[in-house]
DNA sequence: TATTTCGTATGATGCTTATCATGCGAGATA
DNA sequence: TATCTCGCATGATAAGCATCATACGAAATA
């Protein structure tokens, strides 16, 4: 049984987790203050310590439910031959919607420079982690061995999506952005076909 | 003719440059803090104001000056064909000793996630027109009309090596990282020859 | 109803940050 | 040699940060 105050508490919970998962999106991981945070999420500051031990805590937890968030708007799982499903999942990433809403995206794009930086160490294992699964779940597989050019594909379809997202995020030129857009989904496409 | 104060002035400036520059790829934009920098330059915190205006615009020239210096080690111009040099430019970046020298190695990749959430305006637009030039720089041309085929195929290997010396930078398991590097390798060989 | 529990607010702490004001002392100039 | 210039150091300031101590008040419990 939960008492209403053990419901009010995971709420606020889950509403720091949300604001925080869009704030280590959109700003990074020093963007992403506890006093913005509680703001966003309708609280005080001196609160946070009572949801999460640090904030090291919250930046793995928020990027772990951001991952989880996002990764179904991309990763289709589609009754269609692989390349066709990996071609529409290129479509869906390399995308100026996704391009645009940083904040409700992909968190491996959005850290992807900045994690190796981090001083919170557990967030470099989370982060690893999401990649790893990321991969598999691009390639269909629960292990490398059980595919290993598929494997190897997803491997670069990932990082040609990511730079090219970030790539696209940086210029300052609508024209030139959603050009590399569109040049990345026809090297995915290349690359998938072999 | 230069007095040996302009003389100082100019070299203390140089080595204020080349710590920044360092920090600025090794631990990101907010990293960089002055009071460290000016340290590593072996200066005081509160000379700063007399070189640089204010942190955006030293950040603005150390990113310059880190492109400037990280570039030639990787944008080889040779007589080759021009299949054959990239896949020697491929090489050179998504390396090991690439992956493990940020600080020393190209801001393009270094900032790639921070560049849109920064508040530098100045800034956004320097990385801008680094990234663009440096994609005419792959390609050789002046440019994209001069050869549109290779400048989009140009486009597509940045994306792939930034993404690439990414995640291999985030991957927490050193045989899966250099497995990363080997098969974007793989697929930059893939993309060139078409 | 009386007492305890606990989610949250208020406010203080100490640290780090960028920026600026002042003064010194070695080099430049006459 | 006497005066001036200016690169740098010292130190102050105000803002932003994470973290913690205390207190309130509503819900839970008896």
């Amino acid at each position: 049984m939960q008492t209403s105050r053990a419901i009010k508490k995971k709420d606020s919970r889950h509403r720091i987790l949300q604001a925080a998962s869009k704030r280590l999106r959109s700003e990074g991981l020093d963007g992403a203050s506890i006093a913005a945070v509680m703001n966003d999420a309708g609280l005080t500051h001196g609160t946070f310590n009572a949801h999460f031990k640090n904030k090291d805590e919250l930046t793995i937890e928020a990027f772990k439910y951001s991952l989880a968030q996002s990764q179904p708007r991309w990763v289709k799982h589609e009754d269609r031959s692989w390349q066709q499903r990996v071609r529409r999942m290129a479509a869906a990433y390399l995308n100026p919607t996704h391009r645009d809403h940083k904040q409700g995206g992909c968190p491996i794009a959005a850290l992807a420079s900045e994690v190796s930086s981090s001083s919170a160490k557990g967030f470099r294992q989370s982060y690893s982690d999401g990649v790893l699964s990321t991969i598999l779940d691009i390639a269909e597989i629960g292990d490398r061995a059980d595919n290993p050019e598929k494997y190897d594909q997803s491997v670069a379809l990932l990082a040609l999506w990511i730079g090219g997202l970030n790539l696209s995020r940086n210029v300052d030129d609508n024209i030139k952005s959603d050009h590399i857009l569109k040049v990345c989904n026809q090297a995915s496409a290349r690359l998938i076909d072999g």
